[in-house]
RNA sequence: AAAGAAACGUGG
C-alpha cells in the first residue's frame, strides 16, 4: 500500500492518469488501503475528472471506508469544482467538530464559496484556529468569485496589516481579479505596484493578465496596451 | 510511524 499510493500519486503527477487508475483498480479489491483510495481520489481532482472523482468518493463510502480530514480536504475540492453543495454540507457535517482544522477549514471555505454560500465560508473561515496564506487567499478569492471586490481588498488589507501573513502570487491574482470586477482600478494598480516592491512577489503573466482585463474593463486601452508591452514575458 | 491532502486571473 505504501509503494501502491506513492505509485498512483507518481503517475497522475506525472501526467499518466490511465497508468494511475490500472495500478489502482488492479489493487482496488485486494490491498487498497485509505491513502490508496485517497490518492487516486486526489488524481481524477488533480486531472479534473471531478465526476469520476466524485462516484468513486461515494463508492469508498459504500465500501465502508471511513475517510479521514485529507479524504473529506480532496473531496471538498471536487464538491467546489462540481458546485456540489449536497455533498459538501454532508462532509462538513461528518467532520464539524474538526473544521478549525486549517486545511479541512480552508477546502471547506472554497467549497462554501464556489457553491455561492459567502456567509457560510466566512464562519468557517472565522474559526479556523491557524489561517496560512492558503486560508486567506481562499477567502479572499471567495469574494473575488463572487463579485464582492471591495470585501476581498478589505480582507487582504486585513491579512497583510493585521494578521502579518505574507500574501502569494495566488493571493495577488485574487486580489487584482477582485479589483478587477469591482472597478477598483487605481486600488489594483497599488496592488501590482506593491507586489514586488513590498512583497517581493514577482508578477506572473497571470498577474499581468488581471491588469490587462481590469484596465480594459475600464475602457483605459492605452494603458492595458502599455502594460502588455511591459511584460518581461511573451505575452499569451 | 510512513506513503495520500486545501487557495490559481481573463476568454472559451
Amino acid at each position: 500500500d505504501f509503494a501502491n499510493s506513492s505509485i498512483i500519486n507518481m503517475y497522475s503527477k506525472a501526467g499518466s492518469l490511465d497508468e494511475a487508475r490500472r495500478i489502482f483498480t488492479e489493487f482496488k479489491s485486494t490491498t487498497a488501503n485509505l491513502v490508496c483510495w485517497t490518492a487516486m481520489l486526489a488524481a481524477y481532482a488533480q486531472h479534473e475528472e471531478n465526476e469520476q472523482a466524485l462516484q468513486l468518493y461515494r463508492e469508498m463510502n459504500l465500501e465502508g471506508l471511513k475517510p479521514d480530514d485529507i479524504t473529506f480536504a480532496t473531496a471538498l475540492t471536487v464538491c467546489a469544482s462540481l458546485g456540489e453543495l449536497c455533498e459538501g454540507r454532508r462532509i462538513h457535517q461528518r467532520a464539524k467538530c474538526r473544521d478549525s482544522d486549517v486545511v479541512l477549514g480552508t477546502a471547506l471555505v472554497d467549497m462554501y464559496s464556489k457553491c455561492g454560500r459567502l456567509a457560510e465560508a466566512k464562519a468557517v473561515f472565522d474559526g479556523i484556529l491557524e489561517k496560512n496564506v492558503f486560508s486567506w487567499t481562499a477567502m479572499v478569492g471567495g469574494y473575488a468569485h463572487n463579485g464582492h471586490g471591495a470585501e476581498a481588498v478589505e480582507l487582504f488589507k486585513e491579512m497583510v496589516n493585521s494578521a502579518k501573513i505574507a500574501p502569494n502570487q495566488v493571493t495577488f491574482t485574487s486580489v487584482l481579479s477582485a479589483c478587477s470586477h469591482a472597478g477598483l482600478v487605481e486600488e489594483g494598480k497599488e496592488f501590482f505596484n506593491v507586489m514586488s516592491t513590498v512583497h517581493g512577489v514577482e508578477p506572473s503573466a497571470e498577474h499581468f493578465g488581471c491588469m490587462v482585463d481590469l484596465l480594459g474593463r475600464a475602457g483605459r486601452l492605452e494603458e492595458a496596451e502599455n502594460m502588455i508591452r511591459s511584460m518581461p514575458m511573451r505575452p499569451d
